[in-house]
RNA sequence: GGCGGGGUAGCUCAGUCUGGUAGAGCAAGCGGCUCAUAAUCGCUGUGUCGCCGGUUCAAGUCCGGCCCUCGCUACCA
């Protein structure tokens, strides 16, 4: 039976390029479950794009003296093609400046608006005198009142840990320019979250399949749920589309309403790019689909409380009632899939204190799949994890080749020397049959690990089967029985071929790259694991961009989730090793790198 | 302050939901093999499972309290 899965990857912000922890949350463990979920049969659409709204982009645009239309084009881009290089499987990422993004954005507006989950309301807001804008509080700093301490953040001190208002800070300042801000009496638009108390905790209790810290979390905040401004006093963003709002130059939604409803617009315009337009009802509207959202905990607030909200909202559900807005009833999340975070070297990522590795970095000296299993195998799946360059070299060569790549060579090239050929599997004896079992065994339990999001232990069970391939070769030692008994050599290779052929599977959704090369080692022929394309859409941006790129894809390839019998007689060339084993000296460059800058 | 994660072998971590006196990988030592990217296979682990107390025949695992640490705290994303 085949179930429609859509996967909802957290939306990057453009504000610069993205750095490895950024992937390890949203990147890799959304394109593993994707491309598993496709090869076991599933319809799977996969959605994403760059996130470019908001107050940093312009003060990073101010800063380098451009405007906030060429930044996002900018980083856009090069974000789209760090996650096109790491291999993400995106059948759209796309970007929240285009029209389509736009309209989606404004119907959800409306269908809220219409059923009173949304009202204006006119309250005290700091803006900056020089530019007019809404100045957030984490941008205001001053005293704190409480403690005294001079560098208080405007929404709470560092010192004292109290929650402040900003208003209350002494002397507050702007953190963008130095200036004292402005505390002015401004309309906006709220979305009143107390009004979905109920069918929020509902809901919540009922996710019993959730990561337990992520549902204890959403739960703790409907304690204090406040209607929560979703406009601001910006020239950057989406128009509110109401008569008296559309064309004033200094009101916009907020980034944060418009980029989650990214996940239904990308969908919509995936559709619509497909020929039909109505396509993506499939996951969004069938009660049997399921939403899978993947982010880093930081998002959790914005994937288990106000997205959903606003579902529950459009859909006419809470407890104003409503009906549907013009799109219809839209499903929830089926599932909030949130990492912990990844710390470089002890201490947290900062591209201002240099404490970063961008992916494009990355990428351009190593391996997509080197760093692919990195975080997958020692990542913050469940609890924050540190990256170290030493323990990156030790996996990838101690795990990956030696165990892996190597299990792939010797048996490849034992075969390829001696017989040339995939041999006829003979009589099997009870050793081989219980190897083969084993690795059959093993898609049921990698495939269920997978489904419920606990990628760490499919991935090592994954290379389990590799080390008992290993230790099969080890114990059946076919290197001696080329004279004395060469039937039995064959069966032991066809026996260990298979198991390659199976591990190659097993590890697709981990490993695409290095699959696809197995692949071709093994004689295979066509696509095996496919790879994200960038597209030029010939169409203008709603911010006024001429044309835009996407990453988008034709994932539909020979690979199952299931063992296939491997071709006897498929002749078989010497390999070359598969895998780069790195020289241990790359320590020491990274980390002299890192203190440079 | 509130909330959450973590504190288990030298290192990285699993195990805690469903109590039965502790595991994996790496590192280290010894041995085997030589097909393979000096790869691989086997053997070798006496750790107050952060601290105190409780429940129990039995607690790393349940309950209460405490300490340390990291993170989040929704008008930055």
């Amino acid at each position: 039976m085949s179930l429609h899965v859509l996967t909802a990857v957290a939306w990057p912000y453009a504000n610069g390029p993205r750095h490895i922890g950024h992937v390890a949350g949203f990147g890799v463990p959304s394109d593993v479950f994707a491309r598993y979920h496709r090869m076991a049969g599933n319809r799977v659409l996969m959605v994403s794009g760059t996130d470019e709204h908001g107050t940093p982009i312009q003060v990073q645009a101010e800063r380098e003296g451009v405007s906030p239309r060429e930044l996002a084009d900018r980083n856009s881009l090069v974000i789209a093609k760090d996650l096109q290089q790491l291999g993400l499987s995106y059948d759209l990422f796309t970007r929240t400046t285009t029209r389509n993004h736009y309209r989606v954005t404004q119907d959800l507006f409306r269908g809220l608006l219409d059923s009173g989950y949304i009202f204006s309301r006119t309250e005290l807001g700091a803006i900056s005198p020089s530019t007019g804008r809404t100045l957030p509080d984490r941008y205001i700093e001053g005293t704190c009142p409480i403690c005294g301490y001079p560098s208080a953040r405007g929404d709470q001190c560092d010192n004292c840990g109290n929650q402040l208002d900003p208003i209350d800070l002494i002397e507050p300042r702007s953190r963008i320019n130095g200036e004292t801000p402005q505390f002015i009496d401004t309309e906006q638009f709220f979305l009143d979250l107390p009004a979905f108390s109920e069918v929020l905790s509902d809901w919540l209790r009922g996710q019993q399949h959730w990561r337990s810290n992520v549902q204890k979390f959403a739960l703790n905040l409907l304690d204090d749920l406040k209607p929560r401004a979703i406009t601001r006093d910006l020239d950057w963003g989406v128009p509110v589309p109401l008569p008296d709002w559309r064309d004033r130059p200094d009101k916009r939604i907020y980034v944060w309403f418009d980029a989650v409803i990214g996940y239904l617009s990308a969908s919509i315009e995936w559709a619509a790019r497909t020929g039909d337009p109505d396509a993506w009802r499939a996951w969004w509207q069938n009660p049997d689909a399921r939403g899978y959202y993947f982010m880093g905990k930081d998002n959790i607030v914005f994937h288990a409380e106000i997205w959903p909200a606003m579902l529950f909202g459009y859909s006419g559900i809470g407890a104003k009632g409503g009906k549907p807005g013009p799109l219809g009833a839209l499903n929830r999340p089926y599932d909030v899939v949130s990492s912990e975070f990844l710390t470089m070297e002890g201490k947290k990522f900062s591209s201002s204190r240099n404490v970063v590795i961008y992916v494009g970095d990355m990428l351009s000296r190593y391996d997509a799949d080197a760093l692919r299993y990195y975080l997958t195998a020692a990542g913050p799946e469940s609890q924050d994890t540190d990256f170290t360059w030493a323990e990156f070299v030790r996996r990838n060569n101690d795990e990956l080749v030696a165990g892996w790549g190597n299990l792939v060579n010797r048996t490849i090239s034992m075969t390829a020397k001696n017989l040339g050929a995939i041999p006829p599997p003979g009589e099997l004896t009870e050793a081989d049959r219980a190897l083969l079992a084993s690795s059959a065994a093993s898609f049921g339990t990698v495939g269920e690990l997978i489904g419920k999001n606990r990628q760490k232990a499919a991935l090592a069970e994954a290379m389990r089967l590799v080390a008992e391939a290993n230790k099969y070769l080890s114990d059946t030692a076919p290197w001696k029985l080329k004279n004395s008994d060469p039937d039995r050599m064959a069966s032991v290779l066809h026996t260990a071929l298979q198991v390659v052929d199976d591990a190659k599977t097993l590890l697709t959704p981990f490993l695409p790259g290095i699959s696809t090369k197995v692949h071709a080692a093994l004689g295979g022929t066509g696509s095996w694991a496919a790879m994200p394309e960038l597209v030029e859409v010939d169409e203008p941006t709603a911010a006024g961009s001429p044309s835009y790129s996407v990453l988008t894809g034709d994932y539909a390839t020979q690979a199952r989730w299931a063992s296939e019998p491997l071709p006897v007689g498929r002749p078989l060339d010497p390999p070359t090793p598969i895998i780069a084993k790195l020289d241990p000296s790359v320590v020491a460059e990274e980390l002299a790198r890192l203190e440079q800058g």
